[in-house]
DNA sequence: CTTGGCACTCAGGAGTAAGGAGTGCCAGCG
DNA sequence: CGCTGGCACTCCTTACTCCTGAGTGCCAAG
């Protein structure tokens, strides 16, 4: 229903409106954009995009601004990813490979990315908890299972069996937990993965195997133990936009963690740049925004997501282009640390 | 030269303004304050007080302004800190002891703050770098002289000289120097003390009052390696008010760490709130700003400042009473800990 | 299906006028 | 000497009008 030139018209006032930010006429589309036709044929595809809602006039004479549908359709169809040019991956590289560890992986990210986009910068990340290690219990349940138990100084419990790979005695079981409850008591969750790196070298060559599985469940239940955090920077450039009527309710919105969580959404299929424009946000308050995001992870795994937050009337090839690019590098440096 | 009714007419104007943002006339003073005398005479005490730069007048035949000057004379000697009310403290109260360790402690005041006056607040605060632990020497330097020298994984080298209670022979050091090692190794420097704590029962009873002096120098060592962090919330709070010129600006300096560290200023004289108003501040982009800050810590000892940053035109007694108030209770909540 | 022509609509800017809040000054009064 | 009422003056604010120009929809012809 909607030939090639209605979606190049589309395609055209999409570009026209985001660089302008004013009402795109048919005069100015065939005199930016050689279409082949005149103005009225132009009105004529103008009048059917409307009728369809891709389109829609602030006013009577006014020329026409795309809706979240037309947008939706630029982005589904009419638009390519932008990929970053040379420099700014380099420049990416360098000042990603300069941190040290992930909370300063996340802040140079969240800088990097809002600098780039010229937008809000949202990255989520996860954290362990802030509890700590109370105590360790091993229990032998049958032949081959142990149970662990994991105390923490929240009073929180987590239980998970163990397949070992043989028998083991009890005093190998009594010796592994005095050796994991002294080098771990007191200690915060986030520190006993390196605490316990060194463990399988303290123990009887038969221990090992079991030590082994055992650190190997007791770290898969840290990992599952974390809690989602999430930061964001770059509010100076909601100022620059003409967000006016909204700014209040955005910047609302990046103060409540919930809110911005859903906002970045479910991890999607993994490594595509999902989008969600004005009315397809959860959010009431952010009607008027739109919200370019992807996972990033390590490997196959998904950590978590990142992305931006700017007016529906924004650059989604860039935008798309430069987001994307962020999360592979953050995911590259993540590997390499 | 300013006698005392000028002084109350300067606090009326203030106080007027503060609360209806519109520039405020002769007459509407006198309505609204019973000052016993009338316009005109009120009018001639304006015209004094504006020859003399405490207030101003937007334009001929609009009413006057406080000017930066006017706001420090009411704050430094119109003006008395006010005091928070039972219920406002009850709820500080609850709201911050629910907190579990110190980064929750600064996100929770951060956000009370930010609530309570209705503007940005600012919080400061001393962090454990991140680095972590790679080896510690004990060298004896003489018969009562240890030198303690702390390797971090990022190289940084850290060394102090320990008196020692009395001699020590080479075995005690050595054990010691590999205690040490052994329960320190791989741990980030956040965890150094409750990793210590229990170790003075670790070993003989010769050695203890050696390993506690070692330990009061290592722990002492950690304490001056922080870093300043600093966090602010309450941005939409800037929204509200008609800051728009500035709110660009604003929004760019919260962002920059180092802009915020200077705006809260160094350590004052303790337990005072310190008000920096509009031209006063070290900042360009925030000449139409002020920032009201306290230090708060335990004890004696001063951690970091806490504060908030508004417009001019802000009703400083009460954001001072909160200020004060929050601080105290952050020290208190921290002591408890 | 495309095109030029044409009447129509309407936001935005410029110009004008009325209204009103507030001032400064002055002369008179206690 | 300070306070007061009166008065002329300033100038911001608001409302209203008018005009212009961009842009449209429709129509008839190619």
């Amino acid at each position: 229903m909607l030939d090639d030139r209605k979606l190049a018209v589309l395609r055209a006032i999409v570009e026209d409106f985001v660089s302008t930010n004013e009402p795109v006429g048919s005069k100015a589309l065939t005199d930016r954009h050689n279409l082949g036709v005149s103005p009225a044929t132009i009105r004529n595809d103008m009048a059917v995009l409307e009728e369809q809602g891709y389109i829609a006039q602030p006013h009577t004479s006014a020329g026409r601004v795309p809706t979240d549908k037309g947008y939706r359709l630029f982005v589904d169809r009419l638009s390519t990813i932008k990929p970053l040019s040379v420099a700014e991956r380099r420049a990416i590289e360098t000042f990603l490979s300069g941190a040290y560890d992930l909370d300063d992986v996340v802040g140079r990210t969240v800088r990097l990315l809002a600098q780039l986009t010229r937008q809000v910068a949202v990255v989520q990340y996860p954290s362990l908890t802030r509890s700590s290690v109370r105590h360790v219990e091993l229990v032998p349940v049958a032949e081959q299972r142990l149970l662990l138990v994991l105390i923490t100084n929240t009073g929180r419990v987590e239980q998970r069996v163990i397949e070992t790979p043989a028998g083991i005695s009890e005093e190998s079981i009594g010796h592994l937990r005095a050796l994991l409850n002294t080098c771990l008591d007191g200690l915060g969750l986030g520190d006993v993965p390196t605490a316990v790196a060194d463990l399988p070298d303290k123990v009887g060559p038969d221990e090992r195997p079991v030590a082994a599985s055992v650190l190997s469940v007791l770290l898969e239940t840290l990992v599952e133990n974390h809690e989602e955090k999430i930061v964001f920077a770059g509010a100076a450039n909601l100022a620059a936009v003409d967000f006016s009527a909204s700014l209040r309710e955005v910047l609302v919105a990046l103060e409540e963690q919930v809110v911005l969580m859903r906002l970045l959404g479910e991890t999607g299929d993994s490594s595509t740049v999902t989008v969600r424009i004005g009315t397809e946000n959860p959010d009431l308050g952010l009607r008027s925004t739109s919200v370019v995001a992807a996972d990033y992870g390590v490997g196959d795994l998904t950590l978590a997501r990142l992305g931006v937050l700017g007016p529906t009337r924004m650059d989604y090839p860039s935008t798309m282009g430069a987001v994307r690019a962020v999360a592979r590098y953050v995911g590259q440096i993540l590997a390499g640390s």
